[in-house]
RNA sequence: GCGCGAUUAGCUCAGUUGGUAGAGCAGCGCUUUUACACAGCGAAGGUCGCAGGUUCGAAUCCUGCAUCGCGCACCA
C-alpha cells in the first residue's frame, strides 16, 4: 500500500497532477480512444456541446454546476464504450464583453469614439482573450473531461466563415431582409435590441387623463404625455357607442406647441373598459401604436431620437429628455386645465438586460430575420416536414418539438417553449455596436450586395452594424463540428448531437435558436434531449449576486475542498430544472466525503492485498446477500444517470458508500479478515475488493479525481479508471 | 391577465408506477474500539401549507384556497 494512504486526503496536492495525467493520456478525444481501443469507429457515439461562457470575466457555480453535470454525463458514455465527444468553446457575447471594456476603458479616462473602430475592438479582443484563459482553467480545475484539441470560440476564424455562410443562405431564401420597424432601441447602449433582450422592471408611475387642447372631443389616457406630440390618431373600439360619431373624422390644433391632426379610428385592439376607452396612436414610439397606424394608412411620426431626446415642440421641450419632457408637459396640461384626471399606477417599464437602460422604441431600418417567410426544407430530420417540402422557420421549432424530435426535461419546460415560439415576432439581428460579428452586407450607391466575402471592385461600404450574439451561437452544435463544409467528418459522425445541457434561464435566447438554425441550414435537429438544470442559489436560496454579495467562487471552494466535493454539492440534492441553494457547510460535507473514500480505500488495501481477485470464490449466503444488494445500487446508479437523474444516482452512491458499505460492510468483516481461517477470510476479502472496485467505477463520473488517484495506486488498475469499463454491463451478462 | 414552480425535522433540500416519512448541516448523549474524530454508536426532532375529494390506504392522484418565487404578455 501507497504510504499516501497514511494521511488525509488532500486534493490540492492531486487534482493538478491528475488532470495533467489525463491531458497526456489523451483520452478526451475520441479519436485517441478509436486509436488505442478503448471504443471503436463503429462504437454507437454520443456528443456534446458545452454550451460556450461568456469571455466577460470568470466562471460562476452556475458554470460550475453544468460543467459537473456535463463531464458526469460524458465520463459515464465513455466508461460504458461510446465513442464520446464533448466539444469546448467560449462565446465573444457582443453586447455584454463591449460594454464590460467600456466600463473598464472609461476608468482609464478613454471611450470607443475617441479609440476608433480598430483599436477599440483590439482592446476588447485582448479582454477576451485573458476571460478565455481564466475560464478555460477553470473548466480544467472542475475536472472536465473535455476534448481540447476541437475548441471553438464563437469568433474565430471557422465560425466566422459559418456566420456569414448562414447569412448568406438566409438572405438569398428571403428569410433576412432589411427593414424599418419599431425597435427596442436602448438609448444607454446605443443599440437595437432583441425582444428576449428586454427585462420588464415594476414601477411607479403617474397615468394622465387629457385632452389635447380645449374642444377635442376625446379624453385619453397614457403615462407618456410627452409622446403625445407625436400622436396621429385616437383608437377606439368599433362597438364603443360613446365615440362611434366621431370615427373617421379628423380633429386638428396645437399641442404643446406641435401642429397635430387626429384622426378618430376604430380598431378592435383596443378595450372599451381601459381608461377612457380611447388610445392615443403614437406610431414611432409605440409597437402596438405602429400596428394600428399601419391598419389604417397613418403615418409614423417620430418625435423622439436615440439619445432619448425630444426632437420637435418649442423651447419647452425640444432638446429636453424624454423624462424632463414629461414634467413640461405635464405642466403645460396643468396650467392649460387640460388634465382631467391623475392616477398613481404601476407598471412594467422595459429596460435592456445588458446596460440596465430604459427601452425608447423607435422606427429604425434594421436586419430582421422572418420566422413566418416560406421557404424549402432542406433535410428531412425533422418529424412531419419532408425534406423540399415548404416550411417557416416557426414550424421548425414547433414541429421538432412536438414531434419528439427533441425532448426537453423537465417536461414541463415544453409548454414554456412553445408559448415562446407562439408569440415570436420578426427576430432582430442587427446591433449597433463594434464587436461581433460585421453583418457581410455592401452597399455602392443603391446597390446591396450580400455575401460571403466582399464583393470586388471599388467604393463598396460594409454595413456597420454587428449581427445579435445568438445568431452565431444559434449555429454552435453545428460550426463547431465543420459545417459549413457539409463532408466534414465531425459533422457526419457526431451531428445531431445527443444531449444539450444548460441553464432554462437561456432556453428561448439559445436552445430555441440553435432548433431555428439547424433546422434551416441543415434539416435536422441539433440535438435529441434538452436537460434544462437550475439557477445556483444562496444558502437561502437567494440568487446569487455580485452586489448583494452572497457569490462563492468555484476555485475557492476547489482550493479548499477540493473539485470532486464542489461537484457533488453542486449534484446532490439538485432536481432537474429546479434551482439549487449552495453554502460552504455543504461542499465541506461532501469533502469529508472524498475523505472517507480515502480511509476506506486504506482499509481495504491493507486488508486484502493477498486476495486473488481473478475468481470467484465460494461464498456464505451472508456475503451473497450483500454482493446481491451491491448489484442493486450499481443498477440503480446506472439506471438514474441514464435518466439524468444525477442527484439521485449521486446520493444513493454517497449513501451507499459511507453508510452501508463503510458502516455496515466493513465492520462486521473485520472479524473474518482477522480469521487464519482461509476460507472464512478470503471470500470475504474477495467481496470487499471486488465490491470497492466497483464501487470506484461507480463513484468515477460524479467524483474523478480521488477515485482516479486510488486507481493508479492499484494492482488492478491498469488503464486510467476513466476508460475502464462501467461496471453493470459486464454484470447483467 | 395567461402560464409554471415551490410550500416535508431548527436550516438547506431529497422522496415520479399511492403502501407505516429520509439525507446533510446545526444541536444532544456516549465512544479516542488498530480504516477514518474530515470518525463511530445512540437518542431526539415532522398533523409532509390549509380545506375538501378519490382510495382498503395519499407527502405522492383530483378540486379549491393561501403564501412565496419565476416566466410570458403591445393594456395605452
Amino acid at each position: 500500500m501507497d504510504d499516501k494512504f497514511l494521511t488525509p486526503y488532500k486534493p490540492e496536492d492531486t487534482e493538478d497532477r491528475i488532470y495533467a495525467d489525463w491531458t497526456e493520456s489523451d483520452f478526451f478525444n475520441p479519436d485517441t480512444c478509436i486509436e488505442k481501443g478503448i471504443t471503436s469507429e463503429e462504437a454507437e457515439t454520443f456528443s456534446i456541446v458545452l454550451p460556450p461562457p461568456n469571455v466577460t470575466g470568470v466562471l460562476h457555480m452556475g458554470h460550475a454546476a453544468m460543467i459537473a453535470v456535463e463531464d458526469i454525463i460524458v465520463r459515464y458514455e465513455r466508461m460504458k464504450g461510446k465513442r464520446t465527444l464533448w466539444v469546448p468553446g467560449t462565446d465573444h457575447a457582443a453586447i455584454a464583453t463591449q460594454s464590460k471594456v467600456e466600463k473598464i476603458i472609461e476608468k482609464e479616462g478613454l471611450n470607443k469614439q475617441k479609440m476608433g473602430r480598430d483599436a477599440f475592438i483590439a482592446r476588447v479582443e485582448k479582454f477576451a482573450s485573458e476571460s478565455h484563459d481564466t475560464i478555460v482553467n477553470q473548466i480544467k480545475k472542475l475536472g472536465a473531461s473535455i476534448d481540447w484539441s476541437r475548441e471553438a470560440f464563437t469568433l474565430d476564424t471557422e465560425r466566422s466563415l459559418a456566420v456569414r455562410t448562414a447569412f448568406k443562405s438566409m438572405y438569398d431564401d428571403g428569410l433576412i431582409y432589411r427593414g424599418a420597424r419599431i425597435v427596442n432601441w436602448d438609448p444607454k447602449g446605443q443599440t437595437t435590441i432583441s425582444d428576449d433582450e428586454i427585462v420588464h422592471e415594476e414601477r411607479k408611475s403617474t397615468m394622465y387623463t387629457f385632452r389635447y387642447w380645449k374642444d377635442f372631443p376625446i379624453a385619453i389616457s397614457t403615462t407618456r404625455p410627452e409622446t403625445k406630440v407625436g400622436d396621429v390618431a385616437v383608437a377606439v373600439h368599433p362597438d364603443d357607442t360613446r365615440y362611434g360619431t366621431f370615427v373617421g373624422q379628423t380633429f386638428s390644433g396645437e399641442f404643446c406647441g406641435v401642429h397635430l391632426d387626429i384622426k378618430i379610428v376604430a380598431d378592435e385592439s383596443v378595450e372599451k373598459d381601459f381608461g377612457t376607452g380611447a388610445l392615443g396612436v403614437t406610431p414611432a414610439h409605440s409597437q402596438i401604436d405602429s400596428e394600428i397606424a399601419m391598419r389604417h394608412k397613418l403615418p409614423h411620426k417620430q418625435v423622439i431620437n436615440e439619445y432619448a431626446k425630444m426632437i420637435v415642440g418649442d423651447e419647452r421641450i425640444l432638446g429636453k429628455k424624454v423624462t424632463d419632457a414629461r414634467t413640461s408637459i405635464v405642466e403645460i396640461l396643468r396650467t392649460e386645465g387640460l388634465i382631467e384626471k391623475e392616477e398613481e399606477v404601476s407598471q412594467n417599464i422595459a429596460t435592456a438586460e445588458r446596460t440596465g437602460g430604459i427601452i425608447e422604441p423607435l422606427p429604425k431600418l434594421q436586419w430582421w430575420i422572418d420566422v413566418e417567410k416560406e421557404f424549402a426544407m432542406k433535410g428531412d430530420g425533422i418529424p412531419g416536414i419532408a425534406k423540399g417540402q415548404q416550411t417557416t422557420l416557426k414550424e421548425i421549432m414547433k414541429k421538432a418539438v412536438a414531434n419528439s424530435a427533441i425532448i426537453i426535461l423537465p417536461e414541463r419546460f415544453e409548454k414554456t417553449y412553445f408559448q415562446w415560439v407562439d408569440n415570436l415576432r420578426p427576430w432582430c439581428i442587427s446591433r449597433q455596436i463594434w464587436y461581433g460579428h460585421r453583418i457581410p452586407v455592401w452597399y455602392k450607391g443603391d446597390e446591396t450586395y450580400a455575401g460571403i466575402d466582399a464583393p470586388a471592385g471599388d467604393g463598396w461600404e460594409q454595413d456597420p452594424d454587428t449581427l445579435d450574439t445568438w445568431f452565431s451561437s444559434g449555429l454552435w452544435t453545428f460550426s463547431t463540428l465543420g459545417w459549413p463544409d457539409k463532408n466534414a467528418k465531425d459533422l457526419h459522425d457526431y451531428h445531431p448531437t445527443d444531449l444539450l445541457e444548460t441553464g432554462y434561464d437561456i432556453l428561448f435566447f439559445w436552445v430555441a435558436r440553435m432548433v431555428l438554425m439547424s433546422g434551416y441550414h441543415l434539416g435536422t435537429v441539433p440535438f435529441r434531449t434538452v436537460y434544462l438544470h437550475g439557477l445556483v442559489r444562496d444558502a437561502k436560496g437567494k440568487k446569487m449576486s455580485k452586489s448583494i454579495g452572497n457569490t462563492i467562487d468555484p476555485l475557492d471552494m476547489i482550493a479548499k475542498y477540493g473539485a470532486d466535493a464542489t461537484r457533488l454539492s453542486l449534484i446532490i440534492g439538485a432536481g432537474p430544472g429546479s434551482d439549487m441553494s449552495l453554502s460552504e457547510e455543504k461542499v465541506r460535507g461532501y469533502k469529508k466525503y472524498t475523505n472517507k473514500i480515502w480511509n476506506i480505500a486504506r482499509f481495504v488495501l491493507s486488508s486484502t492485498n493477498d486476495v486473488d481477485t481473478t475468481k470467484k470464490p465460494v461464498l456464505s449466503s451472508r456475503e451473497e446477500e450483500i454482493l446481491a444488494e451491491f448489484n442493486d445500487v450499481a443498477r440503480y446508479v446506472d439506471q438514474h444517470i441514464s435518466e439524468f437523474k444525477l442527484h439521485l444516482a449521486g446520493e444513493k452512491l454517497y449513501d451507499y458508500t459511507w453508510h452501508i458499505f463503510a458502516d455496515v460492510i466493513l465492520e462486521e468483516s473485520k472479524e473474518a479478515l482477522l480469521s487464519e481461517d482461509a476460507s472464512v477470510r478470503a471470500p470475504r476479502q474477495w467481496l470487499l475488493r471486488y465490491i470497492w472496485l466497483e464501487l470506484l467505477k461507480l463513484q468515477h463520473p460524479f467524483i474523478p479525481f480521488v477515485t482516479e488517484e486510488i486507481w493508479g495506486s492499484i494492482p488492478e488498475g491498469g488503464q486510467q479508471l476513466m476508460v475502464t469499463k462501467w461496471p453493470v454491463d459486464a454484470m447483467t451478462k
